[in-house]
DNA sequence: TCGATTGTCTAGCGGTGCTAGCATCGAGTC
DNA sequence: GACTCGATGCTAGCACCGCTAGACAATCGA
């Protein structure tokens, strides 16, 4: 059976070099350059193995955007971390990789079954415009200041990913049960930290889904030069002040 | 002269039904049914016409999104008015239609020279948060309310031409000095209602970005299925709150 | 060793945006 | 009214696209 193995583990290999070598190029020269030809030349094979791989041009992006996915999932929860260390230690709780399962909890329909049981992430501080003006927790601020650097500093350097995973038709499931779990995972990195800062009465998932729309909006707007790329930093601090209730 | 004016204004006619056709045909099935082939052959010219009257593609994309940027402008501004008339009747002083001039103003660089003068958009009421509370003025949370929702409205029932202004390449320049006037004008009738609400000490047009911006997240997002439909109301609801200074 | 299976390739389909070069038409001139 | 001659719109075709049918070679199990 060694030999079956070895095909496998040969094709798996050459799947993964399809979808480095369709994100490298897309990065390098943009989406419009990854054609099935060029990407077919680049890995020294024909074009119909690509369909031996994928459906076709479509699937491709959806797996360049599934790893990206995994890679700002993980910048996210990187950055919160680094960016103020809570009293007890450790970093916020957040051991699962993109891996774990995430079972079937909260169900209101919001990327269904993502992250922290609900309303866990107001466990600590949180809740200040309610009943106490801004009752210090300078903590959650910092860290939802860095969550947003991170994301659009993550758009910005992985241009082609970020299409992929958010402008382009990969063919992939968002905000529902079937929806991949990379991307549940990265919608549950965003949920670990906002989740603090949603407010009274607040659904943290929606407050999360705001967020991550304003934050899109200005990545995307950005990058194509509709909005000045002087003020970006300026724009960033404005909406994390208006947006998150510390 | 008579036969060359006659000339002219036929040629005129036949950019507005290329334009009109380019639109309709977007609108109807996608920007990707618009194949120069397709709409040739619905003009009933050969496909070299267009060409004589666009330099390719991209400049009929531009041409829908100029003329979008008109009736966005528009919708914004009848949206506006119509949500709290200002004390003293008549609108507030909107007069301008898509095509004056606009002269140099300003100058920070933002859309550069867009609208009325820097702060205008304060003259009336606003400026809450520093030094008042809540200060009635209801007038302009119930303005900031419809020109979100107008916004979106507009995305929603005219996507392709949504896209022609903000997510394809049309040629046009953005947020700066040779910007083509339609789009200014768009923008300051963002301005004129959300300049109210900018909040102190915030530039009335850094705040239009953010606001915009998020807006163009949620019309995207939401489009795309990669935010769940059913709560596109509470999330506008939620943004409005949060982000406008009442 | 032989047939079947698997894997990969060549060649080609119908489509795309765009353009070179030719034919025709009609306005201005005699 | 006949005749240039430039403007105008056409046919045909380029290089490219995503995708696939079918021929062919390599490998496997009997």
């Amino acid at each position: 059976m060694s030999v079956q193995e070895r095909k496998q583990r040969e094709r798996a290999d050459r799947e993964r070099l399809i979808v480095a070598t369709a994100r490298e190029l897309a990065e390098r020269q943009g989406w419009d350059a990854v054609t099935t030809r060029r990407l077919a030349e680049r890995i020294e094979y024909s074009q119909p193995v690509l369909y031996s791989h994928f459906r076709g041009k479509r699937e491709i992006i959806g797996a360049v955007a599934l790893e990206g996915a995994a890679e700002l999932a993980a910048a996210l929860r990187a950055a919160t971390r680094d960016a103020a260390e809570p009293r007890d230690g450790a970093g916020s709780r957040d051991a699962a990789g993109p891996q774990d399962g995430a079972g079937p909890q909260d169900g209101a329909g919001l990327w269904d079954g993502v992250g922290p049981q609900d309303g866990a992430g107001l466990r600590d501080g949180a809740g200040a415009q309610g009943w106490g003006g801004s009752r210090a927790e300078g903590g959650s601020r910092a860290r939802v200041t860095a969550l947003a650097r991170a994301y659009l500093d993550f758009a910005a350097r992985n241009p082609a990913v970020y299409d992929a995973m958010f402008r382009l038709d990969g063919g992939l499931a968002f905000a529902r049960e079937d929806t991949p779990a990379p991307l549940k995972d990265a919608f549950a990195a965003f949920l670990e930290t906002l989740g603090e800062v949603a407010g009274e009465g607040v659904h943290p998932a929606l407050f999360t889904e705001v967020f991550w729309a304003a934050l899109h909006g200005l990545a995307t707007l950005t990058r194509e030069g509709r909005l000045p790329p002087a003020d970006a930093e300026r724009r960033t601090e404005l909406l994390v002040d208006r947006l998150a209730a510390f």
